[in-house]
DNA sequence: GGCCAATCTTGATTCAGGTCAATGACCGCG
DNA sequence: CGCGGTCATTGACCTGAATCAAGATTGGCC
């Protein structure tokens, strides 16, 4: 198994992002433009930071449910989600499925990584990232210790939500794990300064299975009796408003 | 709910940690004979560094089931395991539990942890710990580079773990989950430079469940099957005789 | 060494969620 | 605008693990 990935080729329309290295001075970073960067990383660097990070940056584009990487193949590169939506997955023997997480723009893929990738990474929909060098950031992360602090934080968040998901895998009903699930969607939602009533969601009932340890018929059933309940209503387009948040939250918490 | 945590007051013998700051210069740092130190965060210091670090560091004692802190909490402190097991957990509303993790000596507390608490801690058995105020910690970081690297190694493995007990959780039958707990304790067993074949397993049914998401019941069950299966032996005092490691290797890999 | 309490094991029964199967809704495409 | 494929929903039924309920071990303690 071997990773697709497919760096930017020259696509309709914006900035080239890709193949940067070879340019010479730049005075403005494209990154600057980027709609994501006050949520990453990069989100703590002076300009000229910026500007730095830009050459060793590729830009990576994705089509809904291309495969980005393999669990097992080696960890040369990082990635930084700048648009779209991507699921890390880890798989059994016999085909069973768990998505350990979702990533939206701002987040970073990578962290978690020892020498190998420990997940692979798909696609949702359309998605863009930054591709660096693992050995390249390593380099800059040594000359700009406030970035290595935004990444220690971002771990720590990560595993923060690894310890909430392992309650919701190991304790929660059906139900429980709907409303959580849909909880933190809003909650993610909100930090991207989206609407947090009336939710996207971009991922199969298939990928909410796999990622909340149940069937696709249960999460379809589940998603049936909270519209019955009044507590969320199910748009067209993969939309779902949530019409009563104190019951979901209170129902995520077990109560 | 407040922590009860215990600062070693002059226990029987040893030599008494705590209370290391008013201490005038000291060539030597009691951190020196830790049986821990190679495999936390200490491991990569020097002898002056360490001595550094004995100033800020201070020793708590806990009895078997004591509590070190709860979810929650202001997060002032962190820890590192010297001796003994710890088990982290958090809780639902109504009493149901989770286990997020056993920490074992040279385990770090406190990677994933913000402003406050994540999850609540308490001894498995008798434990040690060195309690740094985090306030303090960080300074030293920022003085040793290295080894606020070395804690995002540790970070990165402790995520890379928690994906692996998604998996577990979410997709793992009952059996399964066992075989692949079992293992993973004989892998750390190993890296503590213990007997890996005989393990010592010091937490109950009730708390391997709760790590788990299984009960009491199916916890015994399956050890019984394991047993009758001549995978395992059960010895007293807690201790587990590994019988065949490839086919368990492949029961906790879903083959 | 024997007693008590806690923990562990085993059995009977129940039930949440899985499995299998059949529509139904939606979306991209010609 | 209708056609086909994918995805979602719903129903009937089944099963693995939970629950409830006794006993059996174990280990700490006088």
């Amino acid at each position: 198994m071997t990773s697709t990935l497919k760096t930017a080729a020259p696509r309709s329309g914006g900035p080239a992002l890709a193949d940067a290295k070879p340019r010479a001075a730049m005075p403005e970073s494209p990154c600057k433009a980027c709609a994501a960067r006050h949520l990453a990383v990069c989100g703590v660097l002076s300009s000229d930071e910026l500007y730095q990070l830009t050459t060793i940056l590729n830009t990576v584009v994705l089509k809904p449910g291309e495969q980005l990487l393999f669990e097992g193949d080696p960890a040369k590169y990082v990635f930084n989600v700048t648009a779209g939506t991507l699921k890390l997955y880890k798989l059994l023997a016999d085909g069973r499925c768990q998505v350990t997480g979702f990533l939206y723009p701002g987040d970073f893929l990578g962290i978690a990584n020892r020498e190998i990738y420990v997940s692979s990474a798909e696609a949702v929909v359309a998605t863009s990232l930054c591709r660096f060098r693992k050995d390249q950031l390593d380099e800059m992360l040594k000359r700009f210790p406030h970035m290595e602090q935004r990444m220690m934080t971002m771990a720590a968040d990560e595993l923060a939500a690894a310890q909430d998901q392992m309650l919701l895998l190991g304790r929660k009903s059906a139900k429980e794990k709907i409303a959580s699930f849909l909880l933190v969607l809003a909650r993610k939602a909100a930090q991207r300064g989206e609407q947090e009533t009336t939710l996207h969601v971009p991922m199969s009932r298939a990928d909410m299975g796999d990622y909340l340890g149940l069937t696709t018929e249960t999460v379809s059933r589940c998603f049936t009796q909270l519209k019955t309940e009044r507590l969320i209503s199910i748009r067209t387009g993969g939309y779902v408003e949530l019409l009563d948040r104190e019951a979901l939250e209170d129902l995520a918490e077990g109560i």
